[in-house]
DNA sequence: CATTGTATTGAGCATTCGATCAATGGAGGT
DNA sequence: ACCTCCATTGATCGAATGCTCAATACAATG
């Protein structure tokens, strides 16, 4: 029975968020007008009077996702104290101790990354978002690298970066496929070894030799053996 | 015109073929009975004359897959001399340079590992292919673990093949998402930093104290390394 | 040549999907 | 009470798809 029900904007929503927990069951492949119209509770044609077309509502969703999803994360960049190698390195196991709970959405995300390849406009926001969350671990990566430059020989803040976040999102790609076997813990506790490795290594090399122990001391040493 | 063309087999890889340049063009939604038989230039009835439905046609072309890219994969775990730490950065060099060249194919396989949680066949297959691959960086990450047990402490073998899969699986994704910014010398790069600096770190700070290094794990390969 | 078996065809069926649109009903203004 | 929007409906169209099947032509066999 036709009649004005609802305020165009919540309507708009609606059918939004319906399209969201129908691609969570189905998949994007599964997300029909018909579908979503009737997780909605409206008539298929409704779907068209808010998205001019299925595209348009594949946009919005993807938007909704991105927003949901990368964008709201930030690295904190000043918060934790100690060593800028243990402060990416907790931010590590933060991020995949996260990708457990966020598996559905990611692998809705995931799904438009592979769209991303025959659709110019859908290209465009997944880079724009792919870029934007390297970056947010640049500060930090950057850091790392200054703190010990003798064990980063060849290592840019950007490259360190991009190591990261591959590394998360092979993470993520881990999850989808096996979301019980994965094993955050040790994963993030692998990474953590390798990347707070130097420090420790110079220090016990140091103590080794009977001498104190100092980060200082050992960036010092270690700039002299480069002269 | 009907009647005996071609011998059994013959047609039915010639039908793959199709089919996997038809999906290499138009992604597995794009794999219509219709398509495939245009591209082997056959009629759409004999594709189900030689795959029982449309989920078969699917099902032989991720064997295909599968064999062509990761089981044909293998690590060597003899043939290069040298630390296990710098043989297992060189297998990552090696294996993120091969990303571009094979993304096509990449690309699939991934689009079956996202059709692999609506379909328990694919789910299968794509896991022990994972588990394989897995598997086959195990004896290199198990060597560099015991390389150096004080710069490892929590690691084992299988949460470092773990993290390396992940990291190259994270590389391929990126490479599909962006293949002409991927720099994978840096990435490999850094990889390689972060994997070789214990011994780097062991040796520097050893030197700085006017010791020999000590450890068994040779000055021929610092020198190497540093050149 | 006749027969048999099978590889091959293409029309056809049922279904689904994206999209359109005339019809309808309800809310708000006058 | 009447009118005017416009949100909403659902029937409908055309296209595409998975799949079936009777018809057919070719090779092998006798």
């Amino acid at each position: 029975m036709p009649g004005k029900k609802a305020s165009g904007d919540r309507r708009r929503e609606q059918i939004l968020r319906a399209a969201s927990r129908v691609a969570f069951r189905h998949r994007v492949a599964g997300l029909s007008s018909r579908a979503v119209a009737a997780e909605a509770g409206v008539s298929n044609g409704l779907v068209f009077f808010y998205f001019r077309n299925r595209q348009a509502l594949l946009l919005a969703l993807l938007d909704w996702l991105l927003e949901q999803t990368i964008l709201r994360h930030a690295v904190e960049r000043d918060a934790a104290p100690g060593e800028a190698a243990s402060r990416l390195a907790a931010e590590i196991r933060r991020a995949t101790e996260e990708l457990h709970r966020n598996r559905k959405r990611i692998e809705l995300f995931f799904e438009y990354w592979f769209m991303a390849s025959h659709d110019e406009v859908i290209r465009k926001r997944i880079r724009s978002a792919l870029k934007r969350y390297r970056e947010s671990y640049l500060p930090l990566a950057r850091a790392v690298v200054a703190e010990h430059p003798e064990g980063h020989r060849n290592v840019t803040g950007e490259s360190l970066a991009e190591v990261v976040t591959n590394f998360i999102e092979g993470c993520a790609l881990r999850v989808i496929a096996e979301p019980r076997s994965f094993d955050a813990q040790a994963c993030s506790g692998a990474v953590t070894a390798l990347l707070t490795r130097q420090a420790a290594a110079v220090r016990e090399s140091a103590t080794a030799f009977r001498r104190p122990a100092s980060r200082d001391l050992g960036e010092q040493q270690s700039r002299k053996v480069q002269a």
